[in-house]
DNA sequence: ATAAATAAGTTTGAAATACAAACCAAATTG
DNA sequence: CAATTTGGTTTGTATTTCAAACTTATTTAT
């Protein structure tokens, strides 16, 4: 009746942060952390965890002498976000 | 830009309880326990913590000399699930 | 009559998760 | 040159999850 829902995206930050990578292919660190209101540190990890999954790329270089962090979601991470939101239709349709 | 999900619906199990029970109203243990496929002690627990929240109402009793647990739903219950399908909006939008 | 199995839950304990606080390194500002 | 800011990472604890073990009462089999 009900399908697994994917247990990474089963959390408000990580659900945010692939929300706003489907939307937006290409956003830093900084961006992300400020639209989420997630503290850096739980931001840093998260995308760590994403990242693993290979939901997406972590891109860290120096800009302007200060260090950027450009995340970028995969094919593989825009599969999984649509597989979730499909698997949720079966719980929050009444 | 995003709001708040609910951390108690923020769970596989506890959101398919609230799902079947927002359409069923009324639904016994043995009942939900197939439905979604949850062992006898997490949904023991899940739906303690849902009555402790005041989304649901347990009702224990014996019939034909075997106990039975129903749920209910309550208005607070209904008021919960709508709002976090809401707010899941805000993230499953593309 | 009694031993074994089933039904309907609850409790417990270990493992995974989440979250915030502390930390670090480099650059900038007063 | 000391303090603050920027852009993160690491650490520690508190919570959550999940399954296994347990309980109590009822059938079924012998």
């Amino acid at each position: 009746m009900f399908k697994d829902l994917d247990p990474l995206l089963l959390s408000q930050q990580r659900l945010a942060i692939m929300s706003i990578l489907v939307s937006a292919d290409e956003a830093d660190f900084v961006f992300i952390k400020e639209k989420t209101g997630a503290t850096a540190g739980n931001l840093s990890s998260h995308i760590e965890k994403l990242n693993e999954a290979g939901y997406l790329e972590i891109d860290k270089f120096i800009e302007k002498k200060r260090p950027r962090t450009v995340l970028k979601i995969t094919p593989k991470g825009i599969d999984a976000f649509d597989d979730y939101v499909k698997a949720l239709q079966d719980y929050i349709r009444k």
